[in-house]
RNA sequence: CGGAGCAUGGCGCAGUCUGGUAGCGCACCUGGUUUGGGACCAGGGGGUCGCAGGUUCGAAUCCUGCUGCUCCGACCA
C-alpha cells in the first residue's frame, strides 16, 4: 500500500475526551473515528488489525472443532421470553419495534438464537459434540461506556456454543475451548492467564477468564507467578484426545489466579510470597459452562442411545476482538505509539523515502516495494512529501515492526537501513540484505505465531 | 442511575469572571525555498461560539431549559 493512496487520518494530539492510552493512540493512529458514545467506526488502519485478530481467533476455533456460523444482529423478543432473559435482561438490552410493533432487541449475546438454531434441526446424539460459533457485533447499552473500544456499547464478539449430550461430555468441550484460547492469545503476541471467574447471570459451575496484564487494566489480579513460565500447546495440539486436553487444562488451573471478584485472602496467604503476583488486568475473554440452563427451557433436547430425551448440556465461550484490539495496545505501546505483535501488526513493514521526488531513492524504494510485495509481505510505502520527521513520528505511531529507511546517502554506498520498532535497533546494510533480513523475519514469524 | 465537569473552524486551546459583534497553534489550499528525526517565507479559505428561549441598544460572555460528550461509582467481551 502507498501511503499516498491510503486513508490514514493521524492526529499530532488527542481529542480532549481520550483519557487512556490505547484510546488515545487509536484515534491519533487513524483506527477509529466516535460517532457516538461507545459507538465507533472503524478506519482502514483499525479494521486491517480488527480482520487480523479475528482470523487468528476462527483459525484457533477452527482447529479446536468449532464450525462457523452468522447470526443476525437483530433477534426477536419471542425468543428471549422463552428463556425468561427478556425480563432479566434489564436495561443493558437495547429494545427496538419493527413497523409491525413486534418487539425486537439488538442482541447483546446469542444463547438463545443459537439454542433455536440446534433445537430446529439436531434430534440425535450421533449429532454431538457440535460447537458453533460466530464473530459477530453485539450491543449492549451499557450505563457507562468508556475507554474506546475498550468498553464500547458496541462491540465484536466472537462467541461460541457447544453442545453435549452429558455432562462429562459438556465439560470436554469446555476443556477444548479452554485450551483453544490459550493458542489464541499466544498467537496475538499476548500473554492472557485464565482466572476462576464468578459464573454470573449467564450461570452455570464452571467458568474462567482470561486476562492480559497491563498496567492500565481494569481489573486487580492475583496470580501465581508459575503463569510466567508455563507453555502453550502447539499447533500439533490432538484436539480429539480428552485426556490430554484435561491435562492442559489441569495444569493451567494448578495455581491460583483469580481477579478482586473471586479473590480468597486465605487461600492467596497459602502462596509462597515470592511467588504472588498482584498486578492489574484487562479480561478479553470469558467461557462458561452452563449445562441445560437453556436447553431446558427451549426445549432443546435429544435422543440418547437408551432412546430417551434429554435436553443438552451447554456452554458458551466469548472473545471480543474489538476490545483485544485496545488491549494489546495498552499492552505494547512506547511515548512514541503504538508497538504491535507481528502476527496482527496491520503492515509488516513501512517504508520511509527521505527524498520523495528524487529519482534515485524513488526507484529504489519502488524496486524493493515490488520485491517485499512479491514476497507476500504487507508493505506501507510512504511515498509522500515530506521531511524525515514527520514520516519517522508516523512510523513510529502506527507501530509497525520494521521502518526500512531509505534516502541518497545510504544509497551511495548501496545501502539502508532498518529499523526494529520494538527495539528502537538500527541496522545499516545492503539492500539484499534488507530483504533478506525481513522475508526471513516474516518466515520465523509465520512459523511462530502462524495458522 | 447517583456524583463531578466540559461544549468556541478538522484537532488542541485562549477569550466568558468584568457584555461591544471571534482569536492563537497545528492541520488544510496557492506560490516559492527546502528535505537524514514533527522545516521556512509569503499569501489564502474555513466558525450563525452545542441547541432553544430570555435579559439587553448590543450576548461566545449574563439567566432558564434542553441536548451531546467525558470522568468517578454499581455492570460487562
Amino acid at each position: 500500500m502507498r501511503l499516498s493512496r491510503y486513508f490514514l487520518p493521524v492526529l499530532k494530539e488527542a481529542p480532549r475526551e481520550a483519557e487512556i492510552i490505547s484510546h488515545q493512540l487509536m484515534l491519533r493512529a487513524g483506527m477509529i473515528k466516535q460517532q457516538s458514545a461507545g459507538i465507533y467506526s472503524w478506519l482502514p488502519l483499525g479494521l486491517n488489525v480488527l480482520r487480523k485478530v479475528e482470523q487468528i481467533i476462527r483459525e484457533e476455533q477452527n482447529r479446536a472443532g468449532a464450525v462457523e456460523v452468522l447470526m443476525p444482529t437483530i433477534q426477536s423478543a419471542d425468543l428471549w421470553r422463552e428463556s425468561g432473559r427478556y425480563d432479566d435482561y434489564g436495561k443493558e438490552m437495547l429494545r427496538i419495534q419493527d413497523r409491525q410493533e413486534r418487539d425486537m432487541l439488538f442482541g447483546p449475546t446469542n444463547e438463545e438464537m443459537i439454542t433455536d438454531i440446534f433445537r430446529s434441526y439436531v434430534k440425535s446424539y450421533k449429532d454431538l459434540p457440535l460447537n458453533l460459533y460466530h464473530i459477530q457485533w453485539k450491543f449492549r447499552d451499557e450505563v457507562r461506556p468508556r475507554f474506546g473500544v475498550m468498553r464500547g456499547r458496541e462491540f465484536l464478539m466472537k462467541d461460541a456454543y457447544s453442545f453435549d449430550l452429558d455432562e462429562a461430555a459438556s465439560r470436554a468441550a469446555y476443556y477444548r475451548m479452554f485450551v483453544s484460547y490459550l493458542r489464541t492469545f499466544d498467537r496475538l503476541g499476548v500473554k492472557a492467564i485464565p482466572m476462576q471467574a464468578d459464573t454470573g447471570p449467564i450461570g452455570g459451575d464452571l467458568s474462567h477468564e482470561f486476562l492480559i496484564l497491563a498496567d492500565t487494566g481494569e481489573s486487580e489480579v492475583f496470580c501465581h507467578a508459575d503463569y510466567m513460565k508455563l507453555s502453550v500447546p502447539d499447533a500439533g495440539v490432538d484436539y480429539d484426545d480428552d485426556a490430554a486436553i484435561k491435562g492442559i487444562m489441569d495444569q493451567w488451573t494448578a495455581s491460583y489466579a483469580r481477579t478482586d471478584e473471586m479473590h480468597d485472602e486465605a487461600v492467596w496467604n497459602e502462596v509462597a510470597e515470592a511467588d504472588r503476583m498482584n498486578a492489574r488486568g484487562i479480561e478479553v475473554g470469558h467461557i462458561f459452562h452452563f449445562g441445560q440452563k437453556y436447553s431446558e427451557p427451549m426445549g432443546a433436547k435429544v435422543t440418547g442411545p437408551d432412546g430417551k430425551d434429554v435436553p443438552v448440556y451447554m456452554g458458551s465461550y466469548g472473545i471480543g476482538p474489538s476490545r483485544l484490539v485496545a488491549a494489546l495496545i495498552e499492552a505494547g505501546h512506547d511515548d512514541n505509539g503504538i508497538i504491535w505483535p507481528a502476527s496482527v501488526a496491520p503492515f509488516h513493514v513501512g517504508f520511509i523515502n527521505l527524498r520523495s521526488g528524487d529519482e534515485r531513492t524513488d526507484s529504489a524504494c519502488e524496486n524493493l516495494y515490488g520485491q517485499l510485495t512479491n514476497a507476500g509481505m504487507d508493505v506501507l510505502y510512504d511515498d509522500t512529501d515530506g521531511r524525515a520527521g514527520g514520516k519517522f513520528a508516523l512510523a513510529d505511531l502506527i507501530g509497525l515492526p520494521w521502518q526500512l529507511i531509505v534516502g541518497p546517502r545510504g544509497l551511495d554506498n548501496g545501502e539502508v537501513e532498518l529499523k526494529e520498532r520494538a527495539t528502537g535497533n538500527r541496522e545499516t546494510l545492503t539492500l539484499e540484505a534488507a530483504v533478506n533480513l525481513l522475508t526471513d523475519w516474516q518466515a520465523q514469524t509465520e512459523a511462530r505465531y502462524g495458522g
